[in-house]
DNA sequence: CGTTTTGTTTACGTTTGCGTCAATAATAAC
DNA sequence: GTTATTATTGACGCAAACGTAAACAAAACG
């Protein structure tokens, strides 16, 4: 019974969805973020493939590099056992990322407030002006 | 009477102060995102040289490209004046980058949320590992 | 005064992230 | 059955954002 777990992607049908090209998928996959399984020399993506792809393009809307995602996808799949130091140092690595994207939020917090105290200024010159004009017409 | 919003500085200390190279600077400064004046051929950069270049970083951390970011810039100081039909405009352009800004937040939001029910995740397997350790140590 | 330091321009080199053929195979459509 | 579509693997190309080196000016240091 191929429940929907099991659906699967050509890699038109992810990269039309995605809107990224085939020749992008295939580059993630010579990079290691990606590792559809083949039918004969086919490619088939896998929900987590999809998911996986998700994840990239997220990465990549925040400015990350290919190598910078490839480590979160790591960290995302990673310790189902290991040693004690291991899940330590996983442990850090994750506290970094959680840094970098806290300071990511900020200056986009700071960005946005920016943003809308010019689009207020405008807005007030625009009615002035458009009393003016009111006036004046 | 010098006052501090007067302040200079050489390339050198602003590339010192904010680790970037002096190449990158005269390489924004080529691009129009930066403009010192100049004492002989040397370049002073101001204060507001130097908020340009906080933005400048700023923008780069997001991701942007330097004509995204230069477009920006250029938002920032924008309209005194202008007729109502740009202001209008202006303000559309405002929209626009506040919208890509609303959803980078999602995006870290949502990187976040998964970062740390990562981490939740390894927390207890960590601690499950000590008390192991802790019986048959 | 010689020599580091800091600066300049010009120009070529490098990495990242794909775009764009080319040549070929295997399906799918008519 | 042949014509289109979709796929594959090279391989070269290219723009962005600098790095790096050369060749030189000026200034600051001991």
């Amino acid at each position: 019974m191929p429940d929907a777990s099991q659906k699967t992607y050509t890699i038109r049908e992810l990269s039309q969805e995605f809107d990224v090209t085939p020749r992008s998928l295939r580059f993630y996959e010579d990079q290691g973020l990606l590792s559809p399984r083949r039918e004969g020399q086919k490619r088939i993506y896998s929900r987590r493939d999809r998911a996986r792809l998700k994840l990239i393009l997220r990465g990549k809307r925040l400015g990350m590099s290919l190598s910078e995602i490839y480590q979160i996808l790591s960290l995302y799949d990673s310790p189902e056992g290991g040693e004690i130091r291991q899940l330590e140092v996983y442990l850090a690595q994750l506290e970094e990322k959680r840094q970098m994207l806290l300071q990511r939020r900020k200056d986009i917090e700071e960005a946005l407030a920016e943003l809308e105290s010019s689009a207020q200024r405008c807005r007030e010159l625009l009615e002035s002006k458009r009393r003016e004009a009111a006036r004046s017409g």
